[in-house]
DNA sequence: CGCTTCTTGCTGCGGCGCAACATTAAAATC
DNA sequence: GATTTTAATGTTGCGCCGCAGCAAGAAGCG
């Protein structure tokens, strides 16, 4: 698990150019294996968060897409809905905000989410053991959880360096 | 930690009176020994969240205050700063709401929060084991954890029954 | 082509959260 | 006790968040 979560925050160096569109082909594919349909306005949006591992709130990502029309924010929530959905978008509670994923994992995945208060980057890791474990307690005492939401603020690496 | 789950999630029919009484005890008691204020308005904003163990907005905290003179929302988001400082509050991030904090931790602890979906009710238990392995493990990935922020969305056991 | 379904646009609204400043109340100091 | 200092509350105002309800346009299908 340890090395899981060191592979997965985004280092401030990493070929972002090819991370992204490794995102947008997966998000292609995932939506031709479902029928479902990555329309330019879903890939927009899509993009827009694709941009850097920050979490975008949802009027951010108007500002963004502003260039000739500037969408109406129930545009851009329907969007974050379908990506969502479909597991290619996550909510971040704990700043009302939303990152594109990119982990491939699958929907019902349990993920944790480190968020750096330094830079905003926000890595995912897979839940794995601590999630499974959650699951299982909340269970024993008689809750019947849908997925824990694990969020994890603190300094990243490349920060603390710094 | 199972039965620190148990234990812990506020069965319907529990002595309420006497829990939330014991919680303003021990506002009062732990202002005391910070040498801070359970001011008029602090101890009605916490009432107001002991009425019950579900979540309240700050709006809804607003309404239930609104005897004569109705506080501005402005006012109830101090109260709930200083609450929160305090450690006899807690915010849910997935509801943007607050809950009285009936645990008795410290200020630090980290903390699972039980929510069922189908009662509203908000069980807070101690996050011991999974919370540690989930700071170790990401200390270990190079990130400084400050808290992780844990939130179960479920039905709890009395709803089941049900 | 016409129909159904999906997607997007438009209008409007309410909750959330706080900044900046003014006012009042409580502690501290003399 | 009067004054100064500090803390708490009130007032005004604003921007983001999230969606309901309805209308219009685009994509798939027989």
């Amino acid at each position: 698990m340890t090395n899981a979560l060191r592979a997965i925050f985004p280092s401030p160096d990493h070929d972002h150019e090819r991370c992204a569109s490794a995102a947008i082909a997966h998000a292609e594919a995932q939506c031709a294996a479902r029928a479902q349909r990555l329309t330019p306005m879903r890939r927009q949006v899509l993009q827009a968060l694709l941009s850097s591992h920050k979490p975008l709130g949802a009027y951010e990502i108007i500002d963004r897409l502003a260039q000739k029309t500037r969408p109406a924010p129930i545009t851009i929530y329907r969007a974050l809905d379908f990506l969502r959905e479909n597991g290619l978008v996550h909510r971040i509670e704990s700043r009302n905000a939303y990152v594109a994923c990119v982990h491939n994992h699958g929907g019902d995945d349990l993920v944790v989410f480190l968020i750096c208060e330094s830079c905003g980057a926000v890595g995912e890791a897979p839940g794995g053991a601590a999630a499974e474990a959650l699951k299982a307690s909340s269970r024993a005492a008689g809750f019947s959880p849908r997925s824990p939401l694990i969020e994890i603020a603190g300094i990243c690496s490349h920060c603390r360096k710094r």
